[in-house]
DNA sequence: GTCTATATTGAGATAGAC
DNA sequence: GTCTATCTCAATATAGAC
């Protein structure tokens, strides 16, 4: 066993407690106001502890992000290789995407606030690729639906950003309003409707 | 003249350089994290004239928000008053938001981050109401259609959310890409994809 | 690993001269 | 109205004992 599994096996629970406390912090005062003493005492225990464990506030608040953010990368990955009609494909890929917000809650609203609003002084993370990834994944979804009939042949640009817009929203709404005025099923009916727009009239 | 007039006519300058200032500092780096010391450098004048015109750095923020939020609230209330068929109103009520939003970017974008985000410490304003209000007039002109035969009769709550999902996007690109992604023709033909959707099959 | 105690910096805010 | 100089407090961070 070497050094470090062994370090990692006692720290434990205070990392985690740090990591919790900080989270729920960084979300009800921002990453600026969110004091190292409130974290501190919100873990029950003292300063240098945060600072054995994560360098600094940055570290700290690094370490909280990297993890959600390489699962959230790695479910991106495995949704777009689900098979189907461009409809079912978009709505899958909708759902999983909202599941897996609904699922990281406080994290999803850290990420937000941070991408959307100031930095606060919190250390860069590129937000930016993953959204724009993302926005890319419908983009051709919608597009080869255009080109096989499946979808109006003018469904290009516009049509993304409308199924775009309904995704975000549904999001946004998980961690902005208590409770979300928006859940899974009332998502897919919204783009059921939008998509009776986009559909190719074949009637 | 009273003392308030001339008071408020000697101040010209030095209080809107302030306000600006702060403007762009709480946009920039957050309300919590933009220091007093960089809203008076950026001002070109010193600590003190900033506690004299606002009393504090909460003040300077109120009276920062309360103009335009003001402004933004009769808007609200004239655009209502639009006559026409439904689907041309919430084109209608949609465009004038935006392009509200549009001509007043750094307000609107510092609005959402604290909305949307973290607090940050500052004093707290009531724009949730505002928010509902706007879905609320949306939710009313998609129910009026429903029920005269202009929309379709199951166009209720999913399709205000989906209406209001497009508009929400629209407005956050407004201030969160440069240059924004969507802009007003295109938000509409958006809107248009939708609501062919929406619309009561006639044919 | 975790503590007490403290160094150091920068924050918001004010006194008092002009 | 605007300045210089300063107060007070809380922030991040560390030294050093256990």
């Amino acid at each position: 066993m070497t050094q470090e599994e062994k370090t990692a096996r006692q720290d434990g629970g205070v990392r985690e407690r740090l990591l919790a406390a900080a989270l729920g912090l960084f979300n009800s005062k921002g990453y600026a106001a969110a004091s190292v003493r409130e974290i501190v005492e919100a873990s029950g225990v003292t300063k240098p502890v945060l600072y054995y464990y994560f360098g600094n506030k940055e570290g700290l608040y690094l370490e909280l992000m990297n993890g959600p953010l390489a699962e959230f990368e790695s479910s991106l990955k495995r949704v777009t290789a689900f098979q189907g009609g461009v409809t079912e494909r978009i709505l899958h890929f909708c759902l999983t995407i909202l599941e897996l917000v609904r699922e990281n809650v406080e994290v999803a609203r850290l990420v937000y606030a941070i991408y959307y609003g100031p930095p606060q002084g919190a250390p860069h993370i590129d937000f930016n690729t993953l959204f724009d990834r993302m926005v890319e994944s419908i983009g051709e979804m919608v597009r080869e639906g255009a080109e096989n009939g499946e979808l109006r042949p003018d469904a290009g640009q516009d049509g993304a950003w409308a199924v775009i817009s309904i995704l975000n929203t549904a999001m946004e709404e998980q961690f902005c309003h208590t409770p979300p005025r928006i859940d899974g099923p009332q998502m897919e009916r919204m783009l059921r409707l939008l998509m009776e727009g986009l559909a190719a009239k074949t009637a």
